[in-house]
DNA sequence: CTAGACTTATAGTCAGAGAAAGTCAAAAAG
DNA sequence: CTTTTTGACTTTCTCTGACTATAAGTCTAG
């Protein structure tokens, strides 16, 4: 198992036996215990507790230092309008994949429709558009496609 | 014996031997246990573990990385199987939404996935894609979304 | 007693090395 | 011709360590 799957696992642990859906840590003693070095746990936290992914992170230095993530959970209404909106001309297959798991995650799109959408915009579908353009055609595709959803 | 051949023999194997139909390998030791480049992994992957025949390839890049593949197990029987196959490599939308219509009819595929499909192989989303192009790409969207269906 | 200097304890940033997989075109084989 | 094989190059993801930034604790001069 990969350092950085310890630790990412390690924070949903403590996320997920947390109420408030908080996990605070410190960094070093974080580290410590995986046994790698301290700014790998930035790594981690940036590259998959990001606000895409539903995450919120705040943190403080210096002494009593801390680092709190912070699960997203919005009970509001259908955000899919502000997404259709919100994706430019061009949409990277990774962009695409974490606003996916992202709707799944806050339940508004079913995991039967995300697989249909991820497969729909995944590089093997696309296999035979020059990749240059494909990001533009997986936008047109992800916006049409989630239009139907509404 | 090809040296493909025998790549694909491995994948096999490795399918066969696992419970939930997935064999997850390493490109660089499996090129190394059978003695060829690791490119040659992607070659044989795209040319027989198509979703055509039944696969689906997932993968990750960097450290850990790794390539996993999925045997769809449904009896060749099975409607959308005989749909996928039977779709050459160019599909008209008409032909395309006839046959969605037809499946939702014969309830193998439920309105909320024909809706989505329809949506990602309309002309419409497809309009950034040069018209003597647009089959081919339908043909191929098509084939991975109802993989993702069975 | 207190302001300010110094020390200790944290966390953040970034560039570079390392570890995979992906792409593509040309050569070779069938 | 088509399919297979190769290798150079690219991209993505991970890991490390040196350096920087910020906060709290402590101690000393006035």
């Amino acid at each position: 198992m990969l350092v950085s799957d310890r630790i990412a696992k390690r924070i949903l642990e403590l996320l997920e036996s947390s109420t408030e859906g908080t996990a605070e840590i410190q960094r070093n003693t974080l580290a410590e215990a995986i046994g790698c070095v301290p700014s790998q746990i930035n790594y981690v936290i940036s590259s998959r507790f990001t606000p895409e992914r539903g995450y919120i992170v705040e943190s403080k230095r210096g002494g009593g230092g801390y680092i709190r993530i912070t699960e997203i959970r919005t009970g509001a209404a259908s955000p899919l309008m502000h997404i259709i909106n919100s994706i430019g001309p061009s949409l990277e297959a990774q962009a695409g994949k974490i606003i996916i798991e992202n709707l799944v995650y806050r339940e508004y799109l079913a995991p039967g429709a995300a697989k249909l959408m991820l497969a729909a915009m995944s590089d093997s579908a696309l296999r035979g558009v020059a990749p240059e353009d494909r990001d533009a055609l997986r936008a047109a595709l992800f916006k049409h496609m989630l239009m139907t959803q509404i």
